[in-house]
DNA sequence: GCCATGCTTCGGCCCGGACCGAAGCATGGC
DNA sequence: GCCATGCTTCGGTCCGGGCCGAAGCATGGC
C-alpha cells in the first residue's frame, strides 16, 4: 500500500512547526519570498530554503523566480482545501478539554480575513448568514446553491454567473475556523471577496490574512446584505 | 500564533506512516480493535498503544471498550474529510513526475470501494456519471444538487428525502482517489450506498475497504443506472 | 482460584531530521 | 569590475520520538 507512504509523507510536511507555519502564512492565496517566509516562521533563511525545497518538491508549493527573489505560493487550491481541513480537525480537536479561547488571538483576523480565495471570520459569516435568511443561497453542510433570487441579487451587485461557475451549485460552505460556523467558499465565495476588493470595500492588512473593512465597506455592506459588524 | 502548533501537531500525527496506515484501516468508517490496527500497520501491540492513545488524545479516534477489546474509530467525518484531502494532494503529489501507476494495486479497491460512508472506485464514478447523464443530480466542482427528476428516481429506489438530509444540497462531490474522478459523497452518497448494502448489491470483502458487486448487484446496477461494470 | 487473552506502561536503543554557521552561487545596482 | 542582496549547499550537532522487550493490569473463560 504505498498510498499509505504518500498520504503520510504529505502529512509530515505539514505537521512541522516550521513549515506549517509557512504554508499557513501562504493561506491568503499571495505568494510570498524566501526571505519573507523565512521570516513568518521565525527560522534562518538556509532553514527555510530546505523547507521550502522539500515543499515544492512534493507538489504543495509552486515556485516562480522573479530577479533575485523566489516567490513560493501554495500549489493548488486542493493545496488550500487540505490544510484547512487540517485546521478545522486541529481546532475541534480537544474534546475532552477545556473550553480554550477558540480561534485566533488576533482581533482582527477574527473580525475579517481571507481564507485562501474568500472571505472568512464575522464578516464571512455574516455574509453567508444575510444571504441565507434572505433566500438568495440555500446552505446545507454538504454543499449549497443559489436560488434565482440570489442569481438577481449578484447581477446587482456587479457579479456575473460566468465569475461564478457555469454550475448551480458552486457555493461550497468552509466551516469557518474562529467563528466555528460556516461562510461560503468555492466560486461564489470566491467571487464576492474579488468582488469586494474591486469596490474597496475591504483592503488587506500587510503582512497578514486579516482584512480591514474600509468606511465605504460599511456603508456597502450594510446597503447590499443589511449587514453591522459589531 | 498557537494555532500554527495546533495544526502542525494533528498533521504530525497523521504524518508517521504506522499511525497513517492506521488511519487509512479506519477510512470505510467501521471500528476495528487495537489488535487489528497493529497487524494492519505492520508493528507489535505495544508500539500500536501508544499510537492509538495519541491519536484519541488529539480527537482523531473515538474508542470504545467492549469487553477485553478496544475499539477505534474515526472521530467525525471532519477527521475523514481530512484525510480524503491529504490523500488527494498526495496524489496528485509528484507534479513534473512520472505518471506513476495512479490508485491502489489492489484491483478489487480500484473496482469498488467504500470512502468512509459512501462508495468510491469504478463503482461511484460510474453510479455519479449515470445519475449526471440522466439529469438527475448536477455536478460541479464546489457541490451538486439533486433535481426533482432525481427526487423521482430515488424515491423509486427506496431513498426517502429524510434519508438523504433535509436540504437540496447535500450531495457533495468527493475526487475519487483512484480513478481522478468524482463520485458522490455527502448525505446522497451515503444513502445510496446504504441502500446497496441492504439490497444486497454490494457487499465488504474482509479486511478490506473493497467491496464486491453481487449477481443481484449487476442486474440491479444495470437496471437502475443502466451501469455496466467492466 | 487459575490461566489465557488483550491491551497498556516502563525503560532503553537508535535513527531521522530540524537547526544553524560558514561557504558557495546567482542576480542586480553602481 | 566590484560589492550587496537573496537564496542554496555543505557539515556537524543535537533532540524528539518511533520502536521493541519485558513487565504490569484488566477482563473473560474454566
Amino acid at each position: 500500500m504505498s498510498s499509505n507512504a504518500a498520504m503520510a509523507e504529505t502529512a509530515a510536511l505539514v505537521g512541522d512547526p516550521a513549515r506549517a507555519c509557512m504554508l499557513n502564512a501562504l493561506m491568503d492565496g499571495r505568494a510570498l519570498t524566501a526571505g519573507e517566509l523565512a521570516g513568518a516562521a521565525g527560522i534562518t533563511a538556509q532553514t527555510a530554503s530546505g523547507h521550502l525545497a522539500r515543499l515544492a518538491a512534493a507538489g504543495l508549493l509552486a515556485m516562480e523566480r522573479q530577479g533575485r527573489h523566489r516567490y513560493h505560493r501554495l500549489a493548488s487550491p486542493a493545496v488550500a482545501r487540505m490544510l484547512e481541513a487540517i485546521m478545522m480537525v486541529a481546532g475541534a480537536a480537544p474534546p475532552p478539554a477545556r473550553p480554550r479561547r477558540t480561534g485566533p488571538a488576533d482581533a482582527a483576523m477574527r473580525r475579517a480575513r481571507t481564507c485562501y480565495d474568500h472571505l472568512a471570520g464575522q464578516l464571512g459569516v455574516a455574509i453567508a448568514d444575510a444571504m441565507a435568511a434572505r433566500g438568495q443561497v440555500e446552505l446545507a453542510t454538504d454543499g449549497g446553491a443559489v436560488t434565482p433570487a440570489g442569481e438577481d441579487f449578484l447581477a446587482g451587485l456587479g457579479i456575473t454567473s460566468q465569475a461564478v461557475g457555469s454550475r448551480r451549485a458552486f457555493c461550497r460552505p468552509c466551516l469557518d475556523w474562529s467563528e466555528r460556523r460556516h461562510h461560503l467558499a468555492g466560486g461564489l465565495g470566491a467571487a464576492l471577496c474579488a468582488r469586494c476588493f474591486e469596490l474597496g470595500w475591504v483592503k488587506r492588512v500587510p503582512q497578514s490574512r486579516a482584512v480591514l473593512v474600509t468606511r465605504a465597506g460599511e456603508a456597502g455592506l450594510r446597503r447590499a446584505f443589511g449587514i453591522e459588524l459589531d
